[in-house]
RNA sequence: GCGCCUGUAGCUCAGCCGGAUAGAGCAACGGACUUCUAAUCCGUGGGCCGGAGGUUCGAAUCCUCCCAGGCGCGCCA
């Protein structure tokens, strides 16, 4: 409120002294009490285009803010210090008029309305059902659903999408080693291929296959082995062994509290001869060209640093085909924004996307790819790879057995995605007990007590008493509480959730210290009244947090 | 060789579209429960922000180079 305010003022200023190119005003927190409730460094910004000292730009900012109808009944001093921050220091009808509106705001709170919301497609996971997530892709799946969140919550349209890379020869390798493994459970010793798939989880495919299908396939495998992948067995295979991962994938992702509104597949796009319809609209049109007996596109019009092949020579598409064919759908559904969150493993890929998005459409910028690090697993201290194929990782299972979904979900988002992590097993089981995650959880199940205990003539509310939001505990609460909305603005924007756990982990402590120092029950009526209402604000405010990171809001604990 | 990410307290990391004395958690140490939940609070110690230059009134933050680690650079997916 105050900062609008204040931008207001500062607004007409410049177009009073016609500046041009003046910096984007903002109010900040200092860090030292003396610094005042909010501080400005503007006019030390300003001093260039300004021509003009930054020490008498913040005076005659000073003189302008205290003479302002406006402003003047919310402040108590305005003073310029250092080297030209301007500082100010709130009175009380601006505290008591901020727990007014974060209060009437409801279960809204924080919530950013915009004057052009987005229509967003996110798209991540995205891995072959071909095994269990690891680590890995929970790290995507906890950080692609946080922001999916946020960035509904900040008032964008959000659709979350899965591409199932469900065609080629994963998928085939896959399907012969689960009918190995089924034929073996029958008795009759087939190999899995030496670049199959290792794994216990393919047992208990196979398994349960056995138990819907009896011995009805193992015939054919004793007559045909595995050398034709176009075989009615191999192919039932493949499809079924999918059909069980992609089943497992679903559950393991939703006990995760992470869903999708579209899985797409990868194999309908071919088996409908979409991915032949975008190549030939791309010759059709020029971009795309044969040479070598291939065919290639002219991503280099988008700066990628050579043409990527769509065809290859022996006639089969690329993986890179069927991807411009997916993208050329989200394209067509309408989608202002196309946002593709991959592991850095990926990285290389991503000139060509963008490029192939750019000859689609002409605007590369419509699609935005996010580059997530990765997991670097130990155990004890020692690395552990991670790979499918060999059986050899660490699931997300595991991860959400040893420590919970709670403080899986946020261990796995509370860095910076663009930061390698690592995580010990070992470590993080021992270690759960201290996770972060209960500090926040715990504030809210303290509000919820307080809630419980309530004597029934206590009710919510603010007046304009000197005895209401006289301390510092309670002021610097209500300041907290009334930056989560630019908190929530800036995460979204900025595609970073893990702001959302700082945020949070500073909101929590903020309420613990109010909580020791600033008793609600017994206190003076009018004084309770008006911390009650701050309880029930910072109710709202951390379980939104929470829910924002797909972690529980507990009553108790 | 080229490209992307990273280097901040003993450990794990925030801060990075420039601002006041660089922060948090964990670990270490010392205090606080007859009162709404001690999974809490209060306090102490701990730093060449990888290194060197540059830009500026001001640099952890921007630019250049160097060092170290991770990940890529297919007619693989």
């Amino acid at each position: 409120m105050l900062a609008e305010r204040v931008e207001r003022v500062v607004a007409e200023w410049i177009a009073e002294k016609e500046w041009e190119g003046a910096p984007a005003f903002g109010l900040e927190r200092p860090a030292e009490a003396a610094h005042g409730d909010y501080a400005t460094n503007f006019c030390m910004q300003l001093a260039r285009v300004a021509r003009a000292a930054p020490r008498a730009l913040a005076e005659e900012l000073r003189t302008r803010l205290l003479a302002d109808e406006r402003l003047r009944p919310y402040l108590e001093a305005v003073e310029v210090a250092g080297p030209g921050f301007v500082n100010f220091r709130l009175n009380h009808t601006a505290f008591v008029e901020s727990v007014e509106g974060l209060l009437a705001a409801g279960e809204d709170v924080g919530r950013v309305t915009r004057a052009h919301p987005l229509r967003i497609n996110l798209e991540y996971v995205s891995v072959n059902p071909n095994g269990p997530l690891h680590v890995g892709h929970g790290r995507y799946a906890a950080y692609g659903n946080s922001l999916h969140r946020l960035l509904a919550f900040s008032g964008h349209q959000v659709t979350a999408e899965f591409y199932i890379n469900d065609f080629g020869r994963q998928m085939e390798m896959f399907g012969r080693s689960v009918a190995a493994r089924y034929a073996q459970s029958l008795g009759f010793d087939l190999a899995v291929p030496d670049e199959g798939y290792q794994g216990d989880y393919v047992h208990d495919v196979a398994a349960s296959i056995r138990a819907e299908e009896g011995d009805r396939w193992l015939a054919a495998l004793q007559a045909n082995g595995l050398d034709d992948p176009e075989s009615e067995v191999l192919l039932f295979f493949r499809r079924e062994g999918y059909r069980h991962m992609l089943e497992q994938m679903k559950e393991e992702l939703r006990r995760f509290r992470v869903e999708f509104d579209v899985w797409f597949s990868e194999t309908v796009l071919h088996e409908e001869g979409r991915v032949q319809g975008a190549i030939n609209d791309l010759l059709s049109r020029g971009v795309a060209y044969v040479q070598d007996d291939a065919i290639w596109l002219r991503t280099t019009d988008y700066g990628d640093d050579k043409d990527r092949v769509l065809i290859r020579s022996n006639e089969r598409p690329t993986y890179f085909a069927a991807d411009i064919a997916y993208h050329e759908d989200k394209l067509a559904r309408g989608y202002d924004h196309l946002i593709n969150i991959w592991g850095a493993d990926h990285h290389g890929y991503v000139p060509r996307m963008r490029a192939a998005v750019g000859l689609l459409c002409g605007e590369p910028d419509r699609l935005e790819v996010i580059i997530g690090q990765l997991v670097n697993l130990l155990e004890d201290g020692e690395a552990r790879q991670m790979s499918t194929r060999r059986g050899e990782m660490v699931t997300l299972s595991e991860l959400i057995e040893a420590i919970g979904v709670d403080a899986a979900r946020f261990f796995l988002v509370m860095r910076s995605h663009d930061q390698t992590l690592d995580l010990d097993i070992g470590l993080a089981r021992k270690q759960s007990q201290e996770n972060p995650v209960y500090y926040v959880q715990y504030a809210h199940a303290r509000i919820a007590s307080i809630l419980r205990n309530l004597p029934e003539d206590l009710v919510p509310g603010v007046v304009s008493d000197p005895e209401v939001f006289a301390t510092s505990y309670e002021r610097d609460l209500i300041k907290t509480l009334d930056e989560f909305g630019s908190v929530v603005r800036e995460a979204a924007d900025r595609r970073a959730p893990h702001r959302i756990v700082g945020y949070a982990q500073e909101l929590a402590a903020c309420f613990h210290t109010f909580y020791k120092h600033c008793r609600v029950i017994g206190s003076e009526p009018r004084v309770a009244s008006s911390r009650l209402a701050l309880c029930l604000i910072a109710k709202r405010v951390v379980a939104r947090c929470l829910d924002l990171l797909g972690v529980e809001a507990p009553e108790s604990m």
